[in-house]
Parts: C-alpha cells; sequence; structure tokens
DNA sequence: TGTACATCAGTGAACGCGCGTTCACTGATGTAC
DNA sequence: TGTACATCAGTGAACGCGCGTTCACTGATGTAC
C-alpha cells in the first residue's frame, strides 16, 4: 500500500516543478504568440523535448486551460497589490493607468490575456471557451468592487471597463507608429478615467 | 501590338470576377474563422481547387490584406447608410447601438473585422499589420467627424470609442450564456452613449 | 556501507495530417484565315 | 461558315514543413536487503 507511495524515485516536488515550469512558459508565450504556438517549440524553450510533454498534460488544450488560468491569476494578483497601494477612493483610476499604461502596452507576455487572446478564443474548443469566460466573470467581480450601484450593476460596469479597456490595449498593439500609439494609449487613459473612476 | 489584348479568350470581366469572389468569400472567411484559414478550405467554397488560387494572388499574404480591405470598406459603407439615415445629431448613437447589436454580436463573418482579429492582426507579416493600420486610422475619421472638439480630439475620441467597442463586442462573442451575453451588450451600449453620444 | 532491482521523467523517431506553394496538364474559348 | 491554332483559368499531384500525439527506449535516482 505505501509501497507504491514510497517506491518515488524523485522528491514529490521534481516532477510538480517542472510541470510549472511548463505553465509558465506557456503563459508567456501564448500571450506573446498567440494560441497556435507550438508544444515543440514551447519545450524547447524549457531545453526540453516534446515527448516529455505528455508526462504532465494530457493534451495541448489542457495546458492552454492552465496557461490561461495563471495568466488571469497572476493578474488578478498584480491588480490587488497596485489596488493595496492605491490612494483610497482613487483604486479605480489606479487600475486604468497601470491597463493602459505603455508598459503593458509593450509587454504582451507578461500582460492581460483578454488583450493577448480575445479574437482567437472564440475559435478554441468548448473546454478553453469555458475556462476563459470563468476566468472573465472572476476577474470582473474584482474589479467591481470599486464601483457604485448595485452589485448587478457594478458587475456589468466592471465588465465594460475591462473589454473596452482590453479592447483598445490590442488595438494600440497593431498601431506600429511610436508616438500615435503613445498619444492613443493617453487619450484612451483619460476618456476611462472620466467615464468610470470620476464620480 | 494589339494582337496580345485581343488574344484573350474570355471576356475580361471572366477573371476579375472570380478575383472579385475569393475576395468576397475570404473577407467573410477569415472574419469568420480567423486568419489561419487554409487556402484549399477556402478555395472549395468556391468549388474550386487550390491551385488555381495563384492565378489570382501572388501570395496567401496578399489576400489577407485585400480582405481587410474589403472588410473594413463594407463595414465603412453600411456605417455611412446608417448615419445618412440617423436623425441629425444622434449619428454616434446610432453607430454604437449598431455596433453593440445582438446582431453584429452573431454576424462576426459579416461585421468589423477589428472585432473579428485584432489580437490576431499583431502576429501577421509587417505588410499585414501595415494595411490594417491603416484602413484603421480611416475607419476612424469617419466617426471623428460626429465628434466634439479640435480635429486631432475627434480623432483620438473615435480612435478609443471604437477600439473600446471592438473589445468589448469580441469579448461577448466569448461568453457562452445567452441572456448574459445580452445584458452585458445592453450595458456596454448604454455606458458607450453615456460616455460618447451624450453631449 | 554495497549491490540488485524497480520506477518513471525525459528522449527522439515515427505517425497522419493540413498547410502554402509549385508546376505540368487540360480543355473551353477566342481569333485568324 | 468551318477549321486550325493560341491562350490561359482552372486542375490536381507533388514538394517541404510543422503540427499534435504516440511509443519503445534510456538512464538517473530511490528503495530493499
Amino acid at each position: 500500500m505505501t509501497y507504491i507511495i514510497s517506491s518515488m524515485r524523485y522528491p514529490a516536488e521534481h516532477k510538480e516543478e517542472t510541470r510549472e515550469r511548463i505553465v509558465q512558459a506557456a503563459s508567456r508565450r501564448f500571450r506573446r504568440a498567440g494560441a497556435g504556438v507550438g508544444i515543440g517549440q514551447l519545450m524547447k524553450t524549457l531545453k526540453m523535448t516534446h515527448g516529455g510533454f505528455y508526462r504532465h498534460f494530457k493534451s495541448k488544450n489542457e495546458l492552454l486551460i492552465e496557461a490561461l488560468d495563471k495568466s488571469f491569476a497572476d493578474m488578478q494578483a498584480r491588480r490587488a497589490g497596485l489596488t493595496a497601494k492605491a490612494k483610497p477612493g482613487h483604486e479605480l483610476e489606479t487600475i486604468i493607468e497601470g491597463y493602459l499604461s505603455d508598459a503593458h502596452c509593450a509587454d504582451a507576455a507578461g500582460g492581460c490575456a483578454v488583450a493577448a487572446l480575445v479574437s482567437e478564443i472564440v475559435r478554441q474548443p468548448r473546454a478553453v471557451r469555458a475556462a476563459f469566460d470563468e476566468a472573465l466573470q472572476r476577474g470582473w467581480s474584482m474589479v467591481a468592487q470599486f464601483m457604485t450601484g448595485t452589485e448587478e450593476e457594478r458587475r456589468r460596469k466592471a465588465g465594460v471597463l475591462m473589454s473596452g479597456m482590453a479592447g483598445t490595449l490590442a488595438v494600440a498593439r497593431a498601431i506600429s507608429d511610436d508616438p500615435l500609439r503613445r498619444a492613443f494609449l493617453a487619450a484612451a487613459r483619460k476618456t476611462y478615467i472620466e467615464a468610470f473612476a470620476s464620480d
């Protein structure tokens, strides 16, 4: 009974660590290069071969789902840190400034998964879409706490704000002229703050 | 001299017609299924084989660019028709209502290319990105005429509005629950109209 | 402490598949006479 | 009007390539004694 468990050659952490390294790398890669990134390319980054991948995940979709979850969790954590340090009553402003910053625009790999992958998600299998969907709602309700109105209203407002900013950020990334892109982001920050954080 | 010209077997329109049918089909297909759609699949829709494609385009990228231009042109035309029929002073409201309508949400193939393809565009070759970029600016300046402020301000406001709505629409398409999606779109229409069309 | 054995994370060849692109061809049509 | 010929839009086999996934294997490590 305990035989099976005690016969593990590696410390239990070893495998778990590799798995996490894969999820971590995938989370960044997918955001930077899209959901079309191959298992082979990905494993090469980790100095491993593609075959070993299937010791950890039963399919690429399983990885995509976990990588998305990781992206959202990281974003959530960073946002929590940001709002905790913000002047009370200015949390929304801080969120908007951060989301539409030049830094976030330049760092797709470490940024919001919605901005990086929106239009690709609709084309993914049901399970992936469902994971994305859920994470989305979770992310929004965190932002909703800084809104005014009934709970329903606050959740909706948060959704409109966050999805709008995601679109704006994604479009900003498609603008190739540097000063134009920066001016566009600045205008967007101003507009979103006026519309959502000026009560 | 005239020999070469006069020796064409088909009426000059024939080839041009086929080419236009390809662009038309591609324009819809790319918006529905993403830029990853294959030449083979596409030509099959038109009851042709993939080989003939290269009589009309020198590469898939050339088609992508033309299909994007077509998508933008169609959208522009539809928008012009909509605003022409709108009550004077209510053009922006009409644009927002139309863009964030349930109908547009359900019709990705016939809808806005930005909402359908934003996050994929950044990963396309330079030439494609440039075409997208230009079309974007053209589309925005059309909407800008209904804004207030200096020309610069109006263009920026138009960009923020349109890119925000594109993100919101793209996210709405990822929401799988039907009533939730509709409520989300309704909330978005209200928010965008208040923020942009209530002067 | 030293040796025999079991485990299994990771390797790399192989699979079937669809991709973008090329190319020798076919056959319907137009023109020349 | 009838026949011979030229054109070229469209066909379909073939190419090299990367994909997701499978699988027999290797070899470093842990456990049993």
